[in-house]
DNA sequence: CTATGGCACGGATT
DNA sequence: AATCCGTGCCATAG
């Protein structure tokens, strides 16, 4: 595309230049990898070097990921770019499965549920709707696309999608993909049929189907006088509901933070940050940027050697590729500078959050940044947007994470409902958070409470007869 | 009367 | 310029 302007207008080529680079830097890891690989196939004069070496004892990383290098007490982040399969950092292994509800962070939930219904998929337009649906899944699990539009969207027929979301439906966290909460309280309702007597089962649809809003109001006398039954018996029903079923099948369980399939999809995180060795009282962190082949490209130097020696040459395809070359590689290490340096500085700024948790998050806006780096702040909100990165924990979360001014309070919110013994209204929990040093209105309480799926106080049961925690 | 959620406004952020 | 977020006000349910 810049090919024909090569008559040299340097202003041209700068502004093409600046537009490359912010290309480049809102491109994820992975969507970088594909674009470099076609312009390595098409350009002979694009090199690239995978040899990099770690910037502390100078070895190689491919054979030397260099965490080991990391002073203990070092306050100044180690950053580098590396090949994916050259990383010291390892998707965190998919531990616990204590809890049948609980997605682990590593297997994301697209990737757990298609696994288990991968073996029944026929076509590969089946698996190609099952991905499609899976992603269409908001927050909590539920489908608010209904089947026919999925299935005009897909040009499938409809049967089709109701088949792969009845496989979804019945899959692991089951009740995923539902249209409502109640219809994926009645899906797991079906699954316990074996192990809990019919009639049982048969009052608690009834009471799903036909009195959702009495359940959902906990007025158990009306319940029970709706159903025949006794308000005590009501009772034990609803605990029942309560303890097997739940109405947003993507939450792990009540309380729990939410899984967001949607952000962190199952690729690889585009950054990892790690603890250097000397973990114990001050690990120096280790950030690993993933970038194909290491990041680095260069101009094939005997292209550009003949280059220079031969006048004669320019205006040939070749220079034209020698020059397109050597654009792509300054964007790319412009790119590569700007990340590093973004990394660099989080890294430092949110060091507390990365290792001891969303409490310890510090307000953080990207106008900020941008004025340390000296950059516009548009650069960052490029480089922020789509990445995800791996915390030492294990968590995979996105970048922008580190830009969230609430999360502390939120998290602190979570920590306190956890922690009361009788249901504490949103005045309350705000009185605490300012005997905390946080002042934060009530109606702000509210809303990072319904942020974090916890029911509000009057609905909410004593510690005692809570499920978990 | 109290606790909560909806709506909308203004200021900050992107 | 568009969007997001915290907040105040008000209606409603218990």
């Amino acid at each position: 595309m810049f090919r024909h302007h090569l008559s040299a207008d340097l202003r041209q080529q700068a502004t093409a230049h600046l537009a490359q680079t912010m290309t480049f830097l809102h491109m994820t890891n992975a969507e970088l990898e594909a674009r470099l690989h076609t312009e390595l196939a098409h350009n002979p004069a694009l090199e690239m070097l995978d040899s990099r070496h770690c910037p502390e004892c100078g070895r190689k990383l491919a054979r030397h990921p260099c965490p080991h290098c990391a002073r203990a007490g070092a306050d100044e982040p180690l950053v580098y770019f590396t090949a994916p399969e050259h990383a010291h950092y390892r998707p965190a292994p998919s531990d616990d499965s204590r809890d049948a509800y609980e997605p682990t962070a590593a297997d994301t939930l697209e990737g757990y549920v298609l696994q288990q219904i991968a073996p029944a998929l026929a076509t590969p337009a089946e698996r190609q709707l099952a991905v499609y649906l899976l992603g269409q899944l908001d927050e909590d699990g539920l489908l608010t696309e209904s089947p026919a539009e999925a299935a005009w969207f897909n040009r499938v027929p409809l049967a089709c999608v109701e088949r792969v979301l009845a496989l979804i439906q019945h899959a692991d966290p089951p009740g995923l993909g539902a249209a409502t909460p109640t219809q994926a309280l009645l899906i797991q309702l079906e699954g316990l049929r074996d192990r809990h007597p019919p009639a049982r089962l048969e009052t608690a649809r009834a009471a799903l189907t036909r009195h959702a809003d009495l359940l959902a109001h906990r007025d158990w006398g009306a319940l029970g006088r709706a159903l025949g039954l006794t308000r005590l018996q009501a009772e034990r029903l609803a605990g029942f509901i309560q303890r097997n079923l739940n109405p947003y099948p993507a939450r792990a369980f009540w309380g729990r933070e939410a899984v967001r399939p949607a952000e962190s999809a199952w690729r690889a995180p585009d950054a990892a940050i790690l603890l250097g060795d000397g973990a114990s009282a001050r690990p120096q962190l280790v950030v690993e940027i993933f970038a194909a082949w290491g990041g680095f490209v260069r101009v094939q130097p005997l292209m550009q050697t003949a280059l220079d020696a031969d006048p004669a040459a320019r205006h040939t395809p070749w220079a034209q590729q020698v020059e397109h070359a050597q654009m792509l590689a300054r964007c790319l290490q412009q790119r590569n500078a700007t990340l590093r340096r973004l990394l660099h500085l989080l890294a430092v700024t949110q060091r507390d959050f990365i290792l001891h948790g969303d409490r310890h998050m510090k307000p953080l806006t990207r106008a900020q940044l941008a004025r340390q780096l000296g950059v516009h702040e548009s650069t960052i909100s490029r480089a922020v947007a789509g990445k995800t990165v791996a915390l030492p924990s294990g968590r995979v979360v996105p970048l922008a994470h580190f830009f969230d001014r609430s999360l502390s309070v939120r998290d602190q919110v979570k920590a306190i409902v956890a922690a009361e013994t009788t249901p504490l209204t949103d005045d309350d929990i705000a009185a605490q958070l300012a005997a905390a040093g946080v002042t934060i209105a009530r109606r702000t309480v509210s809303k990072y409470r319904a942020m974090l799926g916890i029911l509000p106080a009057h609905l909410r049961a004593p510690a005692s007869a809570r499920p978990n925690v």
